[in-house]
DNA sequence: TGAATAGTGCTTTTT
DNA sequence: GCACTATTCA
């Protein structure tokens, strides 16, 4: 059999070829950061279509992001042309979110279900626990979250959870016996809501194929060939649905890289790769080590760092690109010179190199981060776009216009209603709403029944109001029947009086969230000008919007340096990397410092971080920083001491000042508490700060300047003795008196 | 019922 | 520091 003729294979390795043309029987490819692993599966996916005439139907390729299902499509379309569309490629989420709808009558739901996504899980489950009158220091929402997510990630029902000693035993010692209760009512009542969270997609779907095997064949028989990308992050759950789709023809391809695994808090599990092994002893095993992506040096690094793990499996990446330059470490006094000094190396960076913004990527632990390093950007006018954080889906603005579609399509949606019922305010309180709910309990009617119903059932006073939202939302539903999805959507977004109040609203904040209800009308408009889509009503278009992220909608081409989380780096690639934040408790967490699991999870994670860089990678930490509102002295990451320190360099022009000292601190906001309170009689109301208040920075801060403070109102500064951290101005205020205020924590805008 | 205020807890990471 | 909640007052 001769594979001269593809054009596509010509330029593979021995491995990645081996990869690409083994496509029968089970295989496992083990693929170290940078080694090429999406080219094999695209390549791969491509070779079975060309050389084995597969049809595309019959391939499936589950990824764990929207945005990998989307490069890889794009890259085989490159390959092979259109046909590509047809693969059943995408997120496990999605892939079976579409599965579950042709099947849902199998499993007690409508085909036009919904999907709640965190927030709205976490909605339902406060309401839960509130309605059970638990104490709520022991029940948070997201501590019972979290516990049934896992239950349903490891395939335990409710029933089984129930009858599971170990689970009753651990949740008593925690003090929460009525766990297996919530678990119970939470399904039931997600059940009536006709809706599906996060972890049911996965869950039902093996239900589903548990329950029927008719509806499982009918699957086996159509993915000839099944493909599963980041396999190290598969849950128990993922793994099981897997296995099952691939057991009749067994062409299952599995390919991740165990060093990479860091999404083992939310259910992912290592033992899927060893599962695997077990389950097919004769599976081909091929690995993938040799990295095309970085220097030397930062592959060193990145081996020197994974070695200090245990539990891993053997594996040997190198490279055959140049050494690069050593590791630069940027010590920092604060978490704000952090910023300073990352932006003004990015500064000297892209000069010396020539190099674009968007070479560039500021990758850190925690959302939170990234404050202090967008000043600096901003302040020396790198342009910069953070990546994550509030998704534009889960903005307020979108997620109660969405809601209100939502509820429209499925009257059951007991989230969607308790949304909106009362926004804008139109009378109809929590008592009502409850009382509400809990005569469609008793009564075993659905919420839509007792709303329509509700002058009857109760006839006092917030009837009328009842009746009048009643009345809106039947108008909402003739819309969405008779007019197209634009249309209706722009309608619901008038006729509710959403656009209305945001309109009203004119301070910045609410300009843009008008805005932001424009682009979801202006998302929904595209979604029904899209020529190749069948279905373009409402439901279909709030189908999946729970799925959706960001990514899916910033594809923007400007030249930005990229800021974001490890977590969502993973998979990307960029010239320079700055890695900051590199202190105890902070990266590694102080949430995964009780277990050598946990710890070697956090390693991985900076493992992910390192192995994002191409030519240089800069290492940040600073001595204080700001959590929890307060200033706190840091440790610098053993992280550091772990990475080879022969590829490291400390710039020493970079080494500042010393920690300050938290007494000191101390002294100084008692200094200033011990001022405000002094005279107790003539009370001085507040400053209030003008409208565009923003901290100036005040490193040439010096006296006769005019500034204003957002609590003491304007003043003219007297003098600033000391210097570095401990750098503090007399300013006289016109009503609060004079002051000594610390400059490394008063924000001071110069007038 | 609604708005304003005081108090609390908290930050991991995401489909 | 912020966001969310409980409490208070109109």
């Amino acid at each position: 059999m001769s594979t001269g003729e593809y054009f596509y294979l010509k330029d593979l390795n021995p491995s990645q070829h081996e990869g690409v043309i083994n496509v029968k029987g089970p295989t496992m490819i083990i693929a170290g950061a940078g080694s090429g692993k999406t080219r094999v599966l695209t390549t791969r996916i491509a070779y079975l279509m060309d050389h084995y005439n597969v049809d595309p139907f019959n391939i499936l390729s589950l990824t764990f992001t929207n945005k990998a299902s989307k490069e890889m499509r794009n890259r085989i379309e490159k390959l092979i042309g259109p046909e590509a569309r047809n693969i059943w490629m995408g997120t496990f989420h999605a892939v079976f979110a579409r599965i579950l709808r042709t099947e849902a009558r199998h499993i007690g739901y409508t085909n036009n279900f919904t999907i709640y996504d965190t927030e709205d899980s976490k909605s339902l489950i406060k309401n839960i626990l509130k309605s059970l009158n638990l104490d709520d220091k022991l029940y948070k929402a997201n501590v019972v979250y979290n516990r049934i997510s896992n239950a349903k990630n490891r395939l335990i029902s409710w029933k089984e959870y129930n009858e599971n000693p170990i689970y009753k035993a651990d949740d008593e010692i925690n003090g929460r016996p009525e766990m297996g209760r919530i678990y119970q009512i939470y399904t039931l009542r997600c059940l009536k809501a006709d809706a599906m969270d996060f972890d049911d997609l996965l869950f039902k779907t093996n239900v589903l194929f548990q329950e029927h095997l008719d509806v499982l064949n009918k699957y086996q028989q159509r993915f000839h060939y099944v493909m599963i990308d980041e396999f190290q992050d598969t849950n128990i759950s993922q793994y099981m649905i897997a296995k099952k789709l691939g057991a009749v023809r067994q062409n299952i391809c599995v390919v991740g890289d165990d060093a990479q695994s860091i999404y083992a808090f939310r259910g992912a599990d290592i033992q899927n790769i060893l599962n695997f092994e077990r389950d097919y002893p004769d599976l081909q095993l091929i690995k993938l080590e040799q990295n095309y992506r970085s220097t030397k040096n930062i592959v060193q690094a990145a081996n020197s760092l994974i070695d200090k793990n245990t539990a891993q499996l053997k594996k040997d990446v190198w490279t055959k690109n140049e050494s690069g330059e050593l590791i630069e470490i940027i010590k920092s006094a604060s978490d704000n010179e952090e910023g300073k000094l990352v932006a003004s190396s990015i500064f000297e960076t892209k000069m010396k190199n020539q190099a674009y913004n968007a070479d560039f990527a500021i990758l850190y632990r925690t959302n939170s981060q990234s404050r202090a390093i967008e000043e600096a950007l901003r302040r020396m006018n790198i342009k910069y776009r953070v990546i994550g954080g509030l998704s534009f889906y889960q903005r307020r603005e979108i997620k109660d216009l969405v809601a209100y579609i939502r509820f429209v399509v499925n009257s059951n949606d007991e989230t969607a209603l308790r949304r909106i019922i009362n926004l804008p305010k139109r009378g109809i309180g929590p008592t009502t709403v409850e009382k509400l709910f809990l005569t469609a309990e008793e009564q075993g009617a659905d919420i839509w029944d007792i709303l329509r119903h509700a002058q009857e059932l109760f006839g006092g006073r917030s009837t009328k109001q009842i009746e009048t939202f009643v009345d809106l939302i039947k108008n909402f539903k003739n819309t969405v029947k008779n007019k197209d999805g634009y249309e209706a959507a722009s309608m619901i977004a008038k006729n509710s009086g959403l656009l209305k109040e945001l309109y009203d609203d004119k301070t910045v904040e609410g300009l843009s969230r008008f805005e932001n209800v424009q682009e979801l009308l202006n998302a929904i408009k595209e979604f029904v000008d899209d020529q190749e889509r069948e279905d373009k009503s409402l439901a279909s278009f709030l189908q999946d919007v729970a799925l959706l992220t960001d990514e899916d909608r910033n594809n923007n081409n400007e030249d930005t340096v990229t800021l974001m989380t490890i977590h969502m780096a993973k998979g990307l690639e960029f010239p320079y990397v700055y890695v900051v934040g590199l202190e105890e408790e902070l990266f590694p967490s102080q949430m995964m410092l009780g277990s050598r699991a946990d710890l070697e999870e956090e390693r991985r994670l900076f493992y992910v971080a390192i192995t994002r860089a191409e030519k240089k990678l800069h290492f940040s930490y600073a001595l204080n920083r700001y959590r929890f509102g307060r200033l706190k002295n840091c440790e610098p990451s053993r992280f550091l001491q772990e990475v080879d320190s022969n590829l490291i360099h400390v710039n020493r022009k970079f080494l500042s000042e010393s920690p300050i000292p938290n007494s000191n601190l101390q002294y100084a906001r008692n200094f200033i508490k011990q001022n405000l309170d002094k005279a107790p009689g003539k009370k001085i109301p507040d400053h209030k700060p003008s409208g565009d208040f923003k901290p100036s920075d005040v490193s040439d801060l010096s006296g006769g300047m005019k500034v204003e403070h957002p609590k003491f109102g304007f003043g003219k500064v007297i003098n600033v003795e000391n210097n570095g951290t401990s750098k503090k101005a007399n300013i006289d205020f016109d009503l609060h008196g004079q002051k000594t205020l610390l400059l490394s924590f008063a924000k001071l805008r110069i007038i």
